[in-house]
Order: structure tokens, then C-alpha cells, then sequence
DNA sequence: TGAAATTTTTCCGATAGGGCAAACTCACCG
DNA sequence: CGGTGAGTTTGCCCTATCGGAAAAATTTCA
């Protein structure tokens, strides 16, 4: 993981000192801890006095690090969404936009453990019976959007400001994702199936999204 | 307004006796005054009990129509995300589904009022300004979503738990909207542009989001 | 080791979120 | 019309949360 020449962003992780190390890991204790309360007794009947409880630290200190107990719940085992800029980037040299964010995010899946797939798996079926769950993870995912759009501005040279075109393509890196991760979680398959959705959905947008055969009332083609 | 047979949802507007009126009308005056004291004052500064006092409700009505402030001041002037299905359901019987989005949508934005562009324009602004009423407009932008998903599957005969299509087609017709309202937003242009913009956007995904020309450094087409 | 920087904790007041029952308003029927 | 019941609004109140401020604890580094 060479590091070129400058970052735009000074890179916020100067140094993985001891500090920063306790950081991460009271971080994941508190997100592993509410994740696991509301697994067990329901999002409802978790607190964060509870939470903070488990994971050995004060309520203030469950504030320092988390807005809310949903933010805690959906942060548990997810990506920084800055993880995907470095490899989205690599891929941008290799293919056109939609096809690299296709490379990423099926290689992103190829590579979980099967315990990740588990805890994924979890996951999606608290995020779809708590709604307030499910707006933090969109807004997560709001974020990496937000990265690969800026991304995608910068390797083609447009301008966020004024060309839709990053809005368009990130979205539907993100819509495609989530339509997969949905599909997949709602059935029982594995790994394989996943990617070959991820790779599925990112066609789909590719091909113009065509109205699958035998559609009912509309006229011709897309 | 005829009722046919029946339908599917008991519809919630049986008679709009002075009753739904009133209730409406407490509903938009929350709505008005929490959007107006935050373009005044800053959404830090404002509170429930403030809203409340200019709306001339008690703080707990506050509570009976909205969770937050957020809700309340994003939900002023907005639309119901039922408000769409009508009319997509009819647009389909005429174009497929990306086409038609783009026509409901684009209506939509050409049946505005200036006094409501205007405030759509401050809406934005204000979007932009506060992350956490970011969230939630993100939210209301998803129900309606799941309203455009649950028309695609109906319409098409596919099934939205085990097929994608529906998910993608309605993701796109609501990003390319976000897109749209994003890149006016940040000119001073005319509801003619935006009309525009809704075009653009989403016959960019009828066409695969080809890569615009003079792009960076990837391959070749989409 | 000792001082500086950073994080965690304690203390605590301001707000928010709702359950509950009383007061009130509207719709409808003799 | 006046009564009555369904539906709304309000007051009361208790619990949970949000964070500011400063003390206490911990890590870093010269």
C-alpha cells in the first residue's frame, strides 16, 4: 500500500500509536456491543446506558463517539466509506466508470469472510425491521456516494457543480448494491450469488436498464 | 374525483370534512413556521417548543404529527410520496418505465408555481447547509422510491423481493431527479432548465450512462 | 521522568419522546 | 336542536438523550 506523492486530504492517520489503536478498538466495542443488545432484546428495549454498560465505558463517552445508538447498531463491522476511493481509482484506469465501480464492489464481496456474509446478512434484516435503522445506513451510504461521485468528477474532469454526470454514475454504483444486497438477503445463497447480482445490477445500468421481456402495458423498448 | 371498484388500500381520504381540514391545516402550519424560523434563525437555534408557539400548538401536537424538527421542516411544502403513483401508473400505459418517469417527473416540475420553485430553491439550500435535514430528505426521498418500486414490480409482474429491475428502475428515477435538483440548484436558472435536467438525467440512464467525451483515463464504452 | 496533548469521565442543565387521561371539537342521529 | 361517540388537542410527567465544562486519567515525546 505505497503511498504517492501528496494527498489531497492530509490522511488522518498519521501514526497507528497506541492511541489510535484504543480509539478503533473502544469504537468497535461500543458498535459490537449495540449491535449485539439489539439483535438480542430489539432496538426498542436498548439504551445507551446499556450499551456503554457492555462495552466498559461512560454514557459521555458513548456520545464522543456515536450521535445516536442506531449509529452504533449499523456502524458494527461496516466500511469507512473513504475504503473504497483508493481501489475505485485503481480501476477507473483499467475501465469505464460503471464497469470499474462493478470490479470494486464484486471484488469487495469476493473478499469478506464467511462470517462478514453473516454479520451482512444480520444486518439486513434489522436495517428492514427498524426503519430509523435503515435511515442511518442510507445515509451511509449516502457517504461513500458522496466519495465515488467525487471521484468520478475528478478522473473525468467534470464538475459536480454543474454536470450531473458523477450524481448519475455514483448513484447507480450505490442503487445497484443495494438492490443486489436486498435481493440476495432476502433469499438464502451464498457468496457467488451476491457478486454475480452485484455484477447483474452494474450490467443492468450499463445496458440502459431494458424493460425485462414479457413487461405488461408500456410501448416498445427503453 | 369517482371512486372505481375498489381499492387496494382502504384510502385514507374517505370525506375532507372540516376534520382532515383542520388537521391538514395544523400540519402545514407546523410544517411553515418550523422551515420559516429556520431560514430565520438557523435550525441550532431553533426549537420544538419555538415552532410550537408560532404555530399555536402545544408542544406535544408537535409530537403527534412529527418526530423532530428535521421532519417537521422538511415536510413544508413537500409532496406525499403517494402523490406520484397515480400518475406514473398512467404514464406507463403510454412509455416504459424509465420513459415515463421521466415524464411524471418533469410534469411535476413544469406544473410548479414560481412561489413553489422558489421554495424549493430554499429547501435546498438549507439541505445542503444541515446535514441531519439532509437525512431525513434523503428519507422522504426514499419513500418515494418505494412507491415508484412497488408500481415497476405491479407493472412489469416482477417480483421486488427476488428481482432487481424494480429496484433499479426506481432508484434511477429518483437520483436523476436528486441530480437534477442538485445542479440547478446551484445555478440561478429558470424552471426550464430543471425541466431540462430531469430530461437529461434520465434518458442518460436509458442510454447506459455513456462516458461523456474527453473522459480521463480509462478504457473504452460503457 | 515530567510536561504537554489527548481522551475519558463526572456533573448536570436543556430538550426531546411519548404514555396516559382529561378537555375539547366535529360528525351524525334521532 | 341537543345528545353522543369518534377523533384531536392538551397538560402532566417520567425517562432518555444531547452536549458543555472542567477534573481525572492516559499516552506521547523530549
Amino acid at each position: 500500500m505505497t503511498m504517492s506523492a501528496e494527498e489531497t486530504t492530509p490522511n488522518d492517520s498519521p501514526a497507528p500509536g497506541l492511541r489510535e489503536l484504543k480509539k478503533q478498538m473502544t469504537r468497535d466495542g461500543i458498535a459490537a456491543a449495540a449491535f449485539q443488545l439489539t439483535l438480542e432484546k430489539g432496538l426498542d428495549h436498548v439504551t445507551i446506558e446499556e450499551i456503554s454498560r457492555i462495552a466498559i465505558v461512560s454514557p459521555r463517552t458513548f456520545s464522543n463517539y456515536f450521535s445516536s445508538k442506531e449509529e452504533a447498531v449499523v456502524s458494527a463491522g461496516a466500511q469507512e466509506p473513504e475504503q473504497f476511493v483508493p481501489t475505485f481509482r485503481e480501476a477507473l484506469q483499467e475501465a469505464p466508470p460503471l464497469q470499474a465501480l462493478r470490479e470494486v464492489f464484486s471484488d469487495f464481496f469476493m473478499n469478506r469472510t464467511d462470517e462478514q456474509l453473516d454479520h451482512i446478512r444480520e444486518m439486513l434484516a434489522l436495517v428492514e425491521q427498524y426503519p430509523s435503522l435503515l435511515d442511518v445506513q442510507t445515509a451511509r451510504f449516502g457517504n461513500i456516494e458522496a466519495e465515488l461521485r467525487a471521484v468520478v468528477a475528478e478522473h473525468t474532469g467534470t464538475d459536480a457543480e454543474t454536470d450531473m454526470y458523477p450524481w448519475l454514475v455514483a448513484s447507480a454504483g450505490v442503487a445497484g448494491i443495494k438492490a443486489a444486497l436486498r435481493v440476495w438477503g432476502s433469499a438464502d445463497d451464498g457468496r457467488d450469488r451476491l457478486v454475480k447480482l452485484v455484477h447483474e445490477a452494474l450490467n443492468l445500468f450499463s445496458e440502459g436498464l431494458p424493460v425485462p421481456a414479457g413487461a405488461g402495458g408500456g410501448a416498445g423498448r427503453a
